[in-house]
This record gives C-alpha cells, sequence and structure tokens, in this order.
DNA sequence: AATTATCCTATTAAATCAATAGGATAATCT
DNA sequence: AGATTATCCTATTGATTTAATAGGATAATT
C-alpha cells in the first residue's frame, strides 16, 4: 500500500498545480483544502523542495510553487522519494540493493527474476506517468 | 515490500516442490534448510493448506505436500493471501475497496485511474506466474 | 521592527510485522 | 492400548515503521 506521504504528495501537487493563477500557495491553504494535519504536510513539502520539485518563498506573501511542468514531474520519483524502492526485495533495488540471507546465487534465482521483471514494469509504468497525468 | 511471510511461504513451497520424492515434508526440515523459524513457519503453512494449496498429514511420518500442480499455483494468490491486496491504494483493491476520504468522486477520479492500472498490470502479471516459473 | 511563512528537531501514539511460548489435537507405530 | 510424533491452535511479546504532534528557529517581506 501506498503510504499517506506519498498520497499526501500527490494530492498537495496536484492542488499547486491547479493553483497556477497565484505565484505562491501558502500551506496552510493546501493542509485545509485537502485535509492534511499542517505539520505533517510540511515535513512533506520540505522534502519535495530539497528535490527540486517544488521552490519556496518565505516571509510575508511567501509559499509553495512548482518548478518544473507537471509533465516533468514522474510518479515514479515522488514514490521513490516517499515510500522507497518500486521492488518488492532488496535483491532487485537500486537503491537498496541487498541479497537475501538465504540466497546462494543472486543472478541466478528465480524469485529474483520474477521480482526483477515484475519491478521493470512498474518502474516502466511509473516513469511514464506524471503529475500531468492526475490532474 | 514483501513481508516475510511471503517470502517464507515461496521458500517453502519451493523447498516442498523441489521434494516430490518425498511423500511428506515435515515442518522442521522445511524450517532447517530455509532457515526459517519453525513457529513462524508453521502459522504460514496451516494458512497454505487453509487455502488448499498444501494438504497435511497429522502424525508420525506425517507432513505437507502440493495439492496442485506447481503450475496451478499462481503467485498472485500466495501475495494475497498474506500481503492482502495488489493495489496500492485501498479504492482500487476488490476485497478491501473504501474510498479515500477526500474523494470526491471515485469513478473520475484521476489519481485512482492511474493505481487502477498499475494494479491491473500487477495482476495480469501475477496471474501469470507460478511456482513452476520459480523451481 | 513586526509580521508571516518556511524550516528544523524531537517526541509520542498507533499500527503492523516478526517472532516466541506453550500446549492441544490427531494420527501413527509398536 | 499407549507412547510417540507431527500438525494445529491461542496468546503474548518485541521490534520496526508509520502517522501525527509540539514547539520553536530562521529568513524574507512589509
Amino acid at each position: 500500500m501506498l503510504t499517506k506521504r506519498v498520497k499526501y504528495a500527490l494530492n498537495a501537487l496536484t492542488f499547486i498545480a491547479r493553483n497556477t493563477d497565484k505565484s505562491f500557495i501558502r500551506s496552510d491553504e493546501i493542509s485545509e483544502s485537502q485535509r492534511i494535519p499542517v505539520k505533517f504536510l510540511e515535513s512533506i513539502l520540505t522534502d519535495l523542495v530539497k528535490s527540486g520539485i517544488l521552490g519556496s518563498k518565505k516571509g510575508k506573501n511567501g509559499g509553495y510553487f512548482l518548478l518544473r511542468n507537471a509533465q516533468e514531474v514522474q510518479l515514479v520519483e515522488v514514490m521513490r522519494m516517499f515510500d522507497g524502492a518500486i521492488g518488492l526485495i532488496p535483491c532487485v533495488t537500486y537503491q537498496y540493493f541487498k541479497p537475501c540471507e538465504d540466497c546462494e546465487d543472486v543472478e541466478t534465482c528465480k524469485i529474483r527474476k520474477v521480482y526483477k521483471d515484475l519491478r521493470d514494469l512498474n518502474v516502466e509504468f511509473l516513469k511514464g506517468k506524471s503529475l500531468a497525468d492526475i490532474l
């Protein structure tokens, strides 16, 4: 299952993307309209800023804004940021690679093969989907 | 990520499937060879029996055995049994369906659409894979 | 200088996962 | 029949992750 962090992140991003008439969107606006606890939301927005998806402006009249076109925000990036790897076993992930304890040969392991194929399928799909697809 | 229950279940099933020369495989044999805590393993085996994948014979010289051909044990069934739904959001699952709290219209929700497509992709893939594919 | 909104750190509560413990039940073999 | 053996059942505990809360520090604007 998706964590709430990802779901909240997607909802926040779509809200910001839908309000391009305003230059800056405050966290409390997002919080209220998307029903996300403010403090929880702020930690999510900070991550989105760090990763270069959002920009932020401090102080009065400040807020958050998209740094890219909606087409350029891949869902796979958001999901990885908050929920980690797409693959279902550590041995089929790039960032978090770790062979199974009972594994004799990573290369020939049939279980790994299946979950590697599944991972590739999912990554391909999620790379093809962007924020623009959920607006 | 897969839970250990699924990983252990798959390892146990492959071990049983590989030892068809013996009629019955004891849990302690599986436990030792696959490095799975016995009691934890037993609860997993019980679930596999209840679902009709394994049979069991009590008493001396008893043990577990496959009730189906390896091709007829779909990975999707094992994964659902232990980790629940394949879909990543409750609104795209059949067994555990539940609309999102912030959802206005389940039918037109774009986020749901994406994750529904992803779910269908995964279910299709996992229905096509069986125990035979990981032997 | 006051205001305002982001940014940072730490803590807590809740839920899920993994494992352990101890024994009850049922079938087998001597 | 009785001892043995292996599955089956229930409850509890510990560990990890997730979700949320709390309180204030920092930076920019008016």
